[in-house]
DNA sequence: GTCTATAGTCGGATAGAC
DNA sequence: GTCTATCCGACTATAGAC
């Protein structure tokens, strides 16, 4: 039954890695980085202890490692957005007036992406992660700016400029790209404000179409064509 | 040279308590509450450690006693933007298009508030603890909520519906305040992502000028009256 | 109200048997 | 790769002198 190939990833030492790594993800994201304890992990993994040093070489390595594993995820869920952005910047029209349309289209349907990324269930767990690192970032945030958040940002800012006036290297086409991340991503971040302002517990798969039409409505606005989107 | 008067706020005790609540707000803001310890926290105050169970109980009592703080400070901040915001309202027109222009205007005063409280030097470790506080909030995100935040998300909800057509107790008007928040803080609290896609470390007067006119620009968009903000 | 000293706890790391 | 046992440092809280 077992399995003696050291490529299967099904192996006993992958089986405790992902064990850990999961745990991990929960209870970093719940209590923070330095009041989880190795040993609730490993407890949460159903793991020995010094298994954390054995694979990760300690409490730190798990918390890079948990970080890698956020960092697949994001990619896998966000790489056909950006496949289909790129598909469809490649045919946008020469036309100004119909470009700008074309790149509002494809901007909400970005922003969509985001915004059902971080409505998946498990993603609650992330955003915590992600947050605490905003405040002063260390290695870990290094990973994922570098490997897909950094990316992100450049592609909205493209889209951002297509649908608007601004260059794509300006300050106000960057800030207001920020503008609306920030739109969209305060109901996962602020959850004590949004929770009690909103009653909402949670973000449910209705709340995140609320959420997605109300953005919807505000970027139509935005970048309509008479609107001082200078 | 001593002052005997038990009142006088200038007591040794009193100096104490001030030293540690401004030791421990940079302090929590910094490390969190669980990597912040009660002896770093004494020394930046220059004060002994013992004295932390003797002001406040102990090192939670004394984190609330910094969140009490800085309610006092948000408080003192938005007070007079408040009163503008409340005389302003009572003063509307009856004519409906005149009273959207009006609340519009009232809107950008009280975020311009907003924007210039958290961009002053010493809300940076405000920020810090809010946002953590906000990911699963305490007692201390209740300080806070109750004392003002509920108070400002109210009065925004409120703009809002007068500067549209949305009914101040809908959903999509609390979603809609939401956003403009969202918009607003982002560059506070994703500090990573803010200083990395824009290259601003920190937010100088400059930055922050930049942001209250992109906002403007923004809102004065999404409020036109031709715009489908429905 | 302040200080020293310490009790009591917990956490991360690791040695060494299997 | 896994496990037990343990070391050792760091932390909060507090007793008790001043």
């Amino acid at each position: 039954m077992r399995n003696m190939n050291s490529t299967d990833t099904s192996s006993r030492g992958e089986q405790t890695r992902h064990a850990l790594i999961d745990a991990a993800l929960k209870v970093f994201g719940q209590a923070g980085f330095d009041a989880a304890s190795t040993r609730s992990i490993s407890k949460a993994a159903n793991v020995n202890q010094a298994l954390i040093g054995y694979h990760f070489g300690g409490k730190r390595g798990l918390y890079l490692a948990v970080f890698g594993h956020i960092l697949s995820q994001i990619t896998e869920h966000m790489a056909p957005v950006i496949v289909t952005v790129s598909d469809r910047v490649e045919g946008f029209s020469e036309d100004v007036e119909m470009r700008r349309q074309e790149a509002l289209e494809v901007l909400i349907v970005a922003f969509n992406g985001l915004i059902e990324m971080f409505g998946r269930a498990d993603s609650a767990a992330w955003v915590r992660l992600i947050v605490r690192e905003q405040q002063d970032p260390t290695d870990a945030f290094e990973i994922l700016y570098e490997g897909m958040m950094g990316r992100m940002m450049n592609m909205m800012t493209m889209l951002v400029s297509l649908a608007s006036d601004l260059p794509e290297d300006s300050e106000a086409c960057r800030v207001r790209t920020h503008m609306l991340v920030g739109q969209v991503l305060l109901f996962h971040i602020a959850r004590g404000t949004t929770s009690r302002h909103l009653s909402w517990s949670g973000l449910s798969p209705d709340n995140i179409n609320t959420l997605k039409e109300q953005f919807r409505l505000s970027v139509e606005a935005q970048f309509a064509p008479g609107a001082a989107f200078q």
